[in-house]
DNA sequence: AAGTCGAACGTTATATTGTTACACTGCACG
DNA sequence: CGTGCAGTGTAACAATATAACGTTCGACTT
């Protein structure tokens, strides 16, 4: 089994080794920012590293409250704030627009309109990139004249993992 | 023409009389709530026109400020939320996630699982339920093993009437 | 008529989430 | 060497939302 890209799959499987997914998004996330001659810094780094500590979304406040007493000094607000701001722009981290957290995109380095699936038992936060949603979408809006820039999808409900439970 | 239910064309409509939009969705909200047995007093339904007061999403606290001086006592945030939450559990306003802010709903009476169309050049909210997409969310979200309870779908983009300024 | 109950609202305080503004540092580049 | 700029630190604050508890008032019971 190749090490590569099941990363998107793997949110809703109960137990897996996730250790692996974080060293995976890491390292994918040092090829992005190398390629595109942006710095993924030490406090970037750990931001994104820290994010992806689970499948579930993670708050800004909580990632601060980690970053207690691992930096020189407490991390502030707009230390957090800004590495999460930088990630999301490099597509490496996806903000919960409904839960107003943060999650680390499975796969970044090609932008897309993904789709949020979150599950309300468990927390875990999945994500698809379906192409019937996608056109669904932009048919409905252009016959409304609505000229589509940004999507926010996110869809509540219960994984499966939690429904066979 | 009838009075009733073009209120879901009107958001992007540049020139329109309002105020027949205010009057019907605050006359249907009260025929909802009789039917329903639940009270619109004074604070929701005033909520509900400041909601109303344009197609655009407005937020909490800039209700509040416009409703100061005009109740008893000035009013704090816990009025104004519980007022919101009462009319989102009746269907008669939606959350816009995406911004924090809230919007009347144009088709109230029947639940819904609506499509949120946010102008960002001129900040209005309109609204579509399209069953082709209700449908592809649907597919794709029951392939991935997921049983959806609610959706969040927001789409940011530019409406007919600014695109042709 | 008096008692009781619950929905709605008022009040105070606080929690949570995010931004502004400005200072400092260190490295890339001339 | 300067000089500029990206990144970070720091302090203050703004914006959004909730918790906890008290008060009012009308419907219903007795």
């Amino acid at each position: 089994m190749p090490m590569d890209s099941r990363l998107e799959e793997l949110a809703f499987e109960a137990a897996h080794d996730h250790s692996a997914c974080v060293r995976e998004a890491l390292s994918a996330a040092a090829a992005i920012c190398e390629e595109r001659g942006v710095r993924l810094t030490p406090v970037r780094r750990r931001v994104l590293e820290l994010v992806w500590s689970s499948h579930q979304a993670v708050k800004a406040y909580d990632l601060m409250a980690q970053m207690q007493g691992e930096m020189a000094q407490a991390a502030k607000p707009p230390t957090v704030y800004r590495a999460l701001d930088f990630l999301m722009e490099q597509g490496l981290v996806h903000r919960v627009d409904s839960l107003n957290a943060y999650v680390g995109c499975p796969t970044p380095g090609r932008t897309h309109r993904e789709q949020l699936l979150i599950c309300t038992e468990c927390g875990a936060v999945g994500e698809m990139e379906d192409p019937a949603v996608a056109h669904a979408l932009g048919e409905a809006a252009s016959r409304a004249g609505f000229s589509v820039q940004r999507q926010t999808v996110e869809l509540q409900g219960i994984c499966g993992a939690c429904q066979s439970v």
